[in-house]
RNA sequence: GGCCUCGUAGCUCAGUGGAUAGAGCAGCAGCCUUCUAAGCUGCGGGUCAUAGGUUCGAAUCCUAUCGAGGUCACCA
């Protein structure tokens, strides 16, 4: 289960500079790096390593484009920081067919790009669709697991954290040029399941999905919530009768009940089994609901009750191999205190499994099935230790590709009122969410009145994908190692740092597009005169887009992007309010402006697409 | 108690050893006869938890302290 009752690093790269080509296109930072190599070796005879060669944007307050920081070679150029950046900013100069001009200050080298670089990059790229990405390779796999679901109780906030992210690493990796596998791992048998069927069996009048109109997992987790209580009242009553509290919770007739439920699963009891399908049928259609309308899907989806035998498997290997111990009373440990962990249970006395079981079933059996390059567990951080111990547990049997697995910890999702209990009814319910996110686009979109010219369908659409996109740029737009605050009332806006305003961009680029298609307006980036800043802004905004597609892969973080996609959209939406476009009557510069908001858009939708969000044409 | 995270503006968050620490929200003041105002512009707002250290340079790395959270089950 790799959620508890509750909803719910690294540092692998250190290179400061990402670089790379486009499909079809020399990115200028590239070409400054391979100079700056040159240049240090002739100027001071060193072989410089790539994070001595910092470039960074220029900082808006400066001239420039590019920016060099010196200050990693004034040691060996023996030199002020200001005469080592002026010795290479003339190499460069003298080296360097796109380098316009420089200036220093202090340890900076200011480079200017020539407006043809920056002219020829738009013309080359703002017609390739898939501009940034990497064609997808055939080499090892990237097989990635999220979601995870138990199957006794409906998905809820946390598990959106961990769908968005796991969904949106999904894509990004694959835009990076992985050939990435999605799987999904379901909890469908265990103690938890038992009590849904037992209370169900015991209260349910024979209730279903089509009887009561519930949806089937909304269904299984009502009884789940009718087991607790009920169980709970018991071990009053006993405790009312002068019971111990730990005693009763252990002898309670209804827990009894549920375990002999378990072993009656185990052994193959048929109308247990037959109840088990039933009922865990409705949760998987309840869940394929959720699922549709999150946008969610994968490649591969694994059950637990078909991983856990051949987690028992290995374990027994391990035994027979002497890297586990039995002991006396049957149960299986492997003493991991040579690593500075403890000693860790592998099997019950009672010679059923635990969680760490199941997983060393399922992990072997992936990298049976895909030799994958990486092995990627989107899962809470409250479980690290668990997959630190997984890495370790398997390494002892033998498995050195256990160092391929990556353990995407995530933070918890906090409420206002504190942590998500489900017992205390502070969970969010991830369908409830969506339908109070599509209800608030709703609302809105009627306030400003954006719908008139819309038709029920299209409207409906519209809510749906404003309201998703609100809720995933939310989430997503946070650091997923980082604990995140989630205030359902306040939390999710539609103005400012937010997924509609993104996607409003977006729309209005269209309509712009729209009219001067019907215009005939000619697109061409032919013309004469300089770049206005606000041009060159907009279009150096965008060409940070393959180096932060890079970013976000190598940190496995959609933040980057998300936070790309703001920036790119602000900088648009300066464009368009100080300068006209369809109304340019300077025809170089229209058809520029024109060719300038199709590439945003382009990118714009590339960028929400990597964070599984969807882009509206009119809004 | 051991181990692991985190602490940046009133709130939610960016900031991966580099220049004067940035956004959004909230507050205040402007901008629709003009390509979509779900937009744009301006103003105010900071002991980057604290104290040391490393470095030419620290919000960022190291140490300690304080505060918050997680984890250390024959739970998952």
């Amino acid at each position: 289960m790799r959620f508890v009752c509750r909803a719910q690093q690294h540092k692998g790269f250190t290179l400061k500079t990402y670089f790379c080509t486009s499909n079809f296109y020399l990115m200028i930072e590239q070409i400054l790096i391979g100079k700056t190599k040159e240049a240090v070796k002739s100027l001071y005879q060193l072989d410089a390593s790539l994070a001595q060669i910092q470039l960074q944007n220029t900082r808006k307050e400066f001239a420039g484009d590019i920016t060099l920081v010196v200050f990693p070679f004034t040691k060996v150029s023996r030199k002020s920081p200001e005469a080592t950046a002026a010795e290479i900013g003339d190499y460069l100069q003298a080296n360097v067919a796109e380098v316009e001009s420089y200036n220093v200050i202090k340890g900076f080298l200011n480079i200017s790009i020539k407006k043809e670089y920056w002219i020829n990059f738009l013309t080359e790229n703002y017609t390739i669709d898939q501009f940034g990405f990497q064609q997808t390779n055939d080499n090892q796999p990237i097989v990635i697991e999220f979601s995870s679901p138990n199957t006794n109780k409906p998905l809820h906030l946390g598990h959106i954290r961990n769908n968005l992210l796991g969904f949106s690493l999904s894509r990004i990796l694959q835009a990076a040029g992985k050939n990435v596998v999605k799987v999904n791992l379901v909890n469908d048998r265990g103690i938890h399941i038992c009590k849904s069927m037992l209370a169900w069996q015991k209260w349910g009048n024979g209730e279903t999905p089509e009887s009561s109109g519930l949806k089937g997992d909304k269904l299984v987790g009502k009884y789940y919530v009718i087991f607790d209580k009920q169980y709970k009242e018991q071990i009053a009553t006993m405790v009312a009768d002068g019971a111990i509290p730990e005693d009763a919770a252990k002898k309670a007739q209804l827990i009894i009940e549920a375990q002999q439920l378990l072993q009656k699963w185990e052994a193959g009891d048929e109308e247990v089994i037959g109840l088990w399908k039933k009922m865990n049928g409705w949760v998987y259609e309840g869940f394929a609901k959720t699922y549709k309308t999150l946008g969610i899907e994968f490649d591969k989806t694994y059950y637990e009750s078909q991983t856990y035998l051949h987690g028992k498997e290995l374990v027994e290997e391990g035994v027979q191999k002497g890297v586990y111990t039995r002991r006396a009373d049957g149960s299986v440990w492997i003493d991991l205190s040579a690593e500075g962990l403890d000693e860790k249970l592998l099997l019950r006395s009672d010679g059923t499994s635990v969680y760490m079981t199941q997983d060393l079933g399922t992990a072997t059996q992936r990298q049976k099935e895909y030799n994958p390059e990486q092995l990627i567990y989107v899962v809470g951080n409250e479980q690290e230790y668990h997959f630190q111990v997984l890495k370790v547990v398997l390494k002892h049997l033998g498995c050195a590709w256990s160092d391929s697995i990556y353990h995407l910890s995530y933070g918890m999702v906090e409420l206002p009122a504190g942590k998500m209990k489900s017992r205390e009814g502070t969970v969010v319910d991830a369908d409830d969410l969506m339908q109070e996110m599509f209800d608030t686009s709703e609302a809105m979109a009627r306030e400003l009145g954006k719908i008139e010219s819309f038709d029920d369908d299209e409207a409906k659409n519209l809510y749906r994908t404003i309201g998703l996109g609100a809720l995933k740029y939310f989430i997503l737009k946070v650091d997923p190692k980082k604990n995140m605050m989630f205030n359902p009332s306040e939390s999710v806006d539609f103005n400012g740092n937010t997924g509609p305003f993104i996607q409003y961009t977006y729309a209005r680029i269209k309509s712009v597009l729209r009219k001067a298609e019907e215009a005939n307006f000619e697109f061409t980036t032919l013309q004469s005169g300089d770049l206005l800043p606000q041009e060159k802004e907009l279009l150096k905004k965008i060409h940070d887009f393959p180096a932060m597609l890079i970013q976000a892969a190598d940190m496995h973080s959609p933040a980057v992007i998300a936070n790309f996609a703001f920036e790119l959209a602000s900088e648009y939406n300066r464009f368009y309010h100080e300068l006209t476009i369809l109304k340019e009557e300077n025809l170089p510069s229209r058809g520029l402006r024109l060719c300038l908001s199709q590439f945003t858009a382009m990118v714009i939708s590339n960028s929400l697409w990597l964070l599984g969000i969807e882009v509206p044409e009119r809004m």
